[in-house]
DNA sequence: CTGAAAGCGCTTACAG
DNA sequence: CTGAAAGCGCTTACAG
């Protein structure tokens, strides 16, 4: 059995209250009591027992985050930015992975609040389905919706990007790039970066005078963009840019296309959203919006210890500014000599 | 506050006991106390503080991962497999990133087991380095070393990957593939990962009766692969194939080469480590080790629940099979028709 | 400065 | 079937 405060109190001779102060630094101890409880901890190893730690204080210092999928890079990134935060708080990060489904971002969240975390990030599976479910704990504890948020949310805290700029920025940059006809391919109206970054790309069209084709729209995967660069080749005409709704999409068009023969920027320009690390990778490397990561987390724990401090400080919406992130898919205008190869 | 059982047992006329035993589904209760305490404890929105029946019982079901990095896409893709399969046995994941720091892994580690937690699992930074502690802390509770290990760990549950094997299948790929020349690009002896595949392409190069140059040892990191892609590029002979440590390396030597103008596969051919969406995302498509994450995390799992419920059933070390993943960055001998550019 | 005691919320023998 | 009680490990008023 693991050693206990009251197996050190016994074995230093003094009472276990004394022996918590000792250990805890709180309180008023002596010298001598200090030193002694100290080695006899050190020396029997104990360790604070942080359940009964937690009970008696209400809460120990875990927080739980409950994202759509660990894997994607994004989130990956997020999820590291917010270890990050935490740990130079001494806070600790329950990790729940909804997998994008409601019944599993619902038990995700009951089984954090029964935890008694102190708090709780949530990245909402739903728009609309996931809102009862958040509202609820929000009630119950503090919470902060990371990247995306629920239906009338104003008494929920958000930290997000402006996804209406963010997508501005890309198609104002394909427009100087000389891009007439353009295309969206992303995902639905399930979350509200769907929603925001769809709806940002009508209105950002119809601003520059640019002509829409009909968008493709399905999830948050790279085989969505491979799909979706076929169904773009066998289309009458190809758009001379996409605008995907994130990296993931963007990477599969661009494989999609490049496996094709096709050429980028050579025959379409592509352009991604979120700045991960797929950017970097793909060849040739994506345009896309970058996240500031750090600053979501940052400004997210910061929103989360002000809840947790004041109790009931909560409804304000944070929308961080996104950067447009070069890079080569979006290099030069389409230069349509050779016609395309139709598949 | 938060409705305690207490709440539920005077709401409904009954002892805390009954409550208990109505709610846990644990021992004899009539039908009737059954369904009153169900009921006025859905009345009260009761839920179960986790932090008393977790210090009753001894432990909550939490179980720990301490990752060198989240952010990797090797380990992001691991997590979600752990989440996935702990979250079947309705057991939750604390997360904790040691950024391959020595000392971060040790708060991290004590941390996680002041918290009695279930189990952990652990990636340990170093191979020398990280040893004491992991050897202490596996002393106190249920710990399995995933993907690396620590040295003289015959005490130590294990599981990972024949790194031996893999590399081994790569470099034979390359052989048949028609390679002569070859280089290793990988991480240091910091790591059993590092140690293990940098040891078996010597072996394997020998065998093969291949001629090995000069390897480039650093990081796993994409910038390290495309400043290695820099460094072979200024080399005298640039050797026929490149055997990347791990798929952020092989992904940044291939855009190092690819920003240069050359080609791969047609100047060098190039393969990776791990099997991430990396791999899928470049282009060409990059040939790599594809490490079998749903079953490391299974078969971890599994380890880590027969020591929780034998205890003390320790020492096992599982080494799972790669599969050769076969990508265009190894689709064609190298051709050197075109003198290559020096720069 | 130090100790005895209460109590955080829960579960489970132990009686009845 | 049900209740009173003990106890998991800890911290913190409360006396002294």
């Amino acid at each position: 059995m693991a050693v206990s405060l009251r197996d050190v109190a016994d074995a230093a001779g003094v009472s276990i209250a004394t022996a918590s102060r000792a250990l805890g630094g709180k309180g008023r101890v002596s010298e001598a009591s200090m030193r002694l409880v100290r080695e006899t901890a050190d020396r029997l190893g104990y360790r604070v027992n942080t359940l009964g730690k937690a009970l008696r204080e209400g809460s120990d210092g875990v927080v739980g985050i409950v994202v759509p999928m660990v894997s994607n890079p994004f989130y990956a990134s997020l999820v590291h930015e917010f270890e990050d935060q935490l740990s130079r708080r001494n806070l600790k990060l329950l990790i729940a992975d909804s997998h994008g489904e409601l019944d599993r971002e619902v038990e995700r969240l009951e089984a954090l609040a029964s935890r008694r975390v102190r708090g709780i990030f949530v990245v909402p599976a739903y728009f609309d389905r996931s809102r009862p479910t958040i509202t609820k704990i929000a009630r119950q504890l503090p919470l902060v919706q990371v990247d995306r948020r629920v239906k009338d949310d104003s008494t929920l805290t958000f930290v997000g990007v402006d996804n209406a700029d963010g997508i501005g920025q890309v198609l104002r940059h394909v427009f100087e790039q000389g891009a007439k006809t353009v295309v969206f391919v992303g995902a639905d109206n399930r979350t509200s970066v769907g929603r925001e970054r769809k709806k940002a790309f009508t209105t950002g069209v119809e601003e520059l005078g640019l002509v829409a084709q009909r968008p493709i729209i399905d999830r948050y995967l790279f085989e969505f963009g491979l799909s979706a660069a076929n169904q773009l080749m066998r289309r009458a005409e190809l758009p001379d840019a996409v605008i995907a709704g994130d990296d993931l999409i963007a990477t599969g068009l661009l494989s999609g296309f490049v496996r094709r023969e096709m050429s980028v920027p050579g025959d379409v320009l592509i352009t991604g959203f979120d700045g991960t690390i797929l950017a970097d990778i793909c060849n040739p490397t994506l345009t896309t919006v970058q996240q500031p990561m750090a600053k979501i987390a940052e400004v997210a724990v910061a929103q989360l210890m002000q809840q947790i401090d004041d109790a009931g400080e909560t409804g304000s919406h944070v929308r961080l500014r996104t950067t447009l992130r070069e890079g080569g898919s979006t290099a030069r205008l389409p230069t349509r000599t050779v016609p395309r190869s139709t598949t």
